[in-house]
DNA sequence: CGAGCTAGTGTATTTTTTACACTAATTGTG
DNA sequence: CACAATTAGTGTAAAAAATACACTAGCTCG
C-alpha cells in the first residue's frame, strides 16, 4: 500500500452553478472571491470537500452556506480535472448545478465570498479557474434538461403566469416560442393547477395565475422511468425506437 | 495556504466501463483483480490518475493499456465519491464509458488485472468497490445515448447487416423493435453506405452488408448542435419546443 | 373613453410514428 | 434435386404530434 502514497496528495472541490430567473433573464449566482487564489475575481461558489463528506453532501453544504437554501434541486454534471487548473496543487472539481427561485432566498456571503451576486448568464465574462468552462457545461445541461423534464418550475415563484413560464423557456433555450403551441403543450401535460386568480395592478389584461402540481410531477417522473403503458397491442408487441433520432 | 494542507490527502481514480457487442449480447469488459483491495474479485478496469495526468488522458491510458486501443469513443459519465468507497483512504473515481468493436482488440491484462474477460451486462454479479453502481450509471447513459446519436456503429465490425444493427439496438434498449420501421428510420438518416455485397456461407437468404459513413456522421453531429435549417418560414420565425416533453 | 398593452384562443396542414404480413434467397437434408 | 428451414427484404394506411398562423378580450392610464 505504501506504493500508493504518492497518489494521496490531491484534493477535490465542488463547484455549484446556481441558476435563477429574474426580469426575463436567466441568471447565475457568482461570488466575488475574498481568498486566494483569484482573490477579487468572480467565480462559482465552491469549496473543498471535507475528508468525511460525500460529494453530494458537499455540494449541498456549499449551496446552503451561501444561500441558506436546503433541499433544492441539485445535480452532478461533470468533473473537471486538468492538471494545472488550480494553483495550489492537483485539485479536481465536481460541478453541480441547481435551480432556485430567486425570490426565495437571501444572499449570505460565506467565508470565501466578499459578496455574492446574480449575473446574467449571457453576459458572464472572465471567471476564476476554469469556471467559464464549468458554467458552459452546466448551461448546456440545463438546456437539455428543460426539454426533457419540466424542471422550469424550479426557477419560478409559486404563482406564475403562462407568459412568464414561456419567457423562462425562451431564455433558457435561447429561441422564441410560439405562444399558442406552447400553451397547448404545457397545459396538455396536466402539471399546472389553475389557481383561478389573476394578476393585479398590471396595466393590461391580467393573466391567470398557475401553480405547479408537485404530486402529478412525481407521477410524471415515475412513469418516465418505467415503461410506457401502451404495451401489448398484440400478444407480442414490437416497439419502434422512440427517440427523435437513433 | 497551509490551512488547506488537510485537503491534499486524497486520491482519484478513473474507472472505465467498456462496452462491446457479441453474439447478440451487450458485453462489458471486466478484470479479475490481481492486487488489493478486492484481490480476486471482478471489477471495472481503472487506476489512479497520475499527478501530471489529465482525467481524460488517464481514462485513455487505462483503456489503452488493457485493450491496445487508442482514439476510440470515450466519454465521462459521472463521479462517485462516497466517503468509504475505497479501503485505502479517500478516493473518488471518475467513471468513463467507451464503446469498442470486440473484434478489434486483443486482451492485454495489465498489472492490476490477472485476466480480463467479457461479461454479459445482464448477468454481471457482485463487483469490487461500488462498481455495480458505476456500471449501472454507464448502462443508463448508453441507453440514452443510443436514442440520441447514432453511436451504435462504434460497437459493430466495419461491415454489418441491418439485422445485426437492429439486434444491437434491441440489446441495449432491452426491447424488441419493429423490423420495417427500424430499417426505414436507419436508412432515412443516410449514415449507411450500401456496400453492394452480401453475406456468404449463411444457411438462409444472405443479407446486404453496410458500412457506417463517418463523413456524414460528422455532418450529422455538426447539424445536431447548430440550429435546424428550417429557419425563416416567415420574417420572424417562432419555434415550438421540439423535445418530446417540456 | 380611447390608446396602449398583454392575455387568451382554434384549426388546418405537415411531419412523424406506428401497426402490420407477405415474398425472396440461400443452405442443408432426404 | 425438390422441399424444408431460415432469415432478408419490402410498402402502406392510420394515428399522433408538431407546426403555422391572426384575431378578440380585458385591464390601466392619460
Amino acid at each position: 500500500m505504501t506504493e500508493f502514497n504518492d497518489f494521496f496528495k490531491s484534493a477535490f472541490t465542488v463547484d455549484n452553478v446556481i441558476f435563477g430567473f429574474d426580469e426575463g433573464d436567466l441568471k447565475v449566482l457568482l461570488i466575488k472571491r475574498g481568498e486566494a487564489p483569484y482573490a477579487g475575481k468572480w467565480g462559482l461558489p465552491g469549496y473543498f470537500v471535507y475528508p468525511n463528506e460525500d460529494l453530494d453532501a458537499a455540494a449541498e453544504r456549499v449551496l446552503g452556506e451561501l444561500t441558506g437554501l436546503r433541499h433544492v434541486f441539485l445535480e452532478q454534471v461533470k468533473t473537471f480535472g486538468a492538471v494545472d487548473r488550480h494553483p495550489f496543487g492537483r485539485v479536481i472539481t465536481v460541478a453541480y448545478f441547481s435551480l432556485i427561485k430567486i425570490t426565495d432566498y437571501t444572499i449570505q456571503p460565506s467565508s470565501i465570498a466578499q459578496k455574492a451576486q446574480w449575473h446574467s448568464v449571457a453576459r458572464v465574462k472572465d471567471l476564476a479557474f476554469d469556471h467559464n468552462k464549468i458554467l458552459d457545461a452546466c448551461f448546456q445541461r440545463l438546456k437539455w434538461m428543460v426539454r426533457t423534464r419540466p424542471v422550469g418550475f424550479e426557477l419560478l415563484p409559486p404563482k406564475f403566469t403562462l407568459t412568464e413560464l414561456q419567457h423562462l423557456y425562451e431564455a433558457i433555450l435561447e429561441t422564441p416560442l410560439d405562444k399558442r403551441n406552447f400553451r397547448k403543450k404545457i397545459l396538455s401535460m396536466n402539471l399546472l393547477i389553475d389557481l383561478e386568480e389573476t394578476q393585479e395592478g398590471v396595466a393590461h389584461r391580467p393573466a391567470r395565475l398557475y401553480q405547479f402540481d408537485k404530486t402529478k410531477y412525481r407521477e410524471f417522473l415515475a412513469e418516465g422511468f418505467s415503461f410506457e403503458l401502451k404495451e401489448s397491442k398484440k400478444k407480442e408487441r414490437r416497439n419502434m425506437v422512440e427517440g427523435s433520432s437513433i
